[in-house]
DNA sequence: TTGATATTTCGACAAATGTCGAACAATGCG
DNA sequence: CGCATTGTTCGACATTTGTCGAAATATCAA
């Protein structure tokens, strides 16, 4: 994978985030998340548990779950009615790593 | 500051970044500031200095830099003819503590 | 002062984005 | 089956975005 290509991962990473209610979205998955890593289970965020707070219709939470999952960030199954989200570990080490070059600060 | 003024800020951080050419301008810092941490001084990266491979204009640079500014990314400070630019640590630590919730990973 | 360097401001404009409503599809329940 | 849940697809549309070229500004040097 070239700088080039990461670069445009990356970017499409953080646009992703850059919408306020995909953010939301985002960051109640991850609260989810921990909240079930906490219970030592695996989460099941199916998409209406997740839509805290936000006042948007649902072809639109729609569009920014895929957003959000084409650009890696999260992860999608299907489970009979529902769809299952979850944060993708991988890509948020390589977040990380950018953000935090040597961990000072 | 309310959790929604939060969320709005971080979006707007994420959105600066998540654009190819102003991402890289923002990498591009973070390297020139790291190797100058390295060295013990201060940074002094002025503009074209950190336009590396950009195939873009100066006013859309401009543009970028008012633009990563903004959102808190940066710090700019005029010096004489040039345009010095810095990363805003803060913001960095805040970044960080989304993305690495518990360290865990 | 004349000129070079570094950056900004100003309009313009095509392209991308966020959102909607209406209709559709898939699943599970009584 | 008929119907409610859960989510998707499809246009449509106003707004925002990224970029440009031309002109302006600021600083320094000869």
């Amino acid at each position: 994978m070239s700088p080039k290509t990461d670069l445009r991962r990356l970017a499409r990473m953080f646009k992703a985030l850059g919408n306020e209610n995909r953010l939301q979205l985002f960051v109640n998955l991850l609260e989810e998340s921990q909240l079930d890593l906490a219970k030592g289970r695996t989460h099941d965020c199916f998409l209406t548990k997740l839509l805290g707070g936000l006042d948007i219709g649902a072809p639109t939470v729609s569009h920014h779950v895929k957003e959000l999952a084409d650009a890696g960030l999260i992860d999608t199954q299907r489970d009979g009615k529902q769809l299952i989200c979850s944060v993708n570990p991988e890509v948020m080490r390589e977040l990380r790593a950018l953000l935090a070059p040597g961990d000072q600060g």
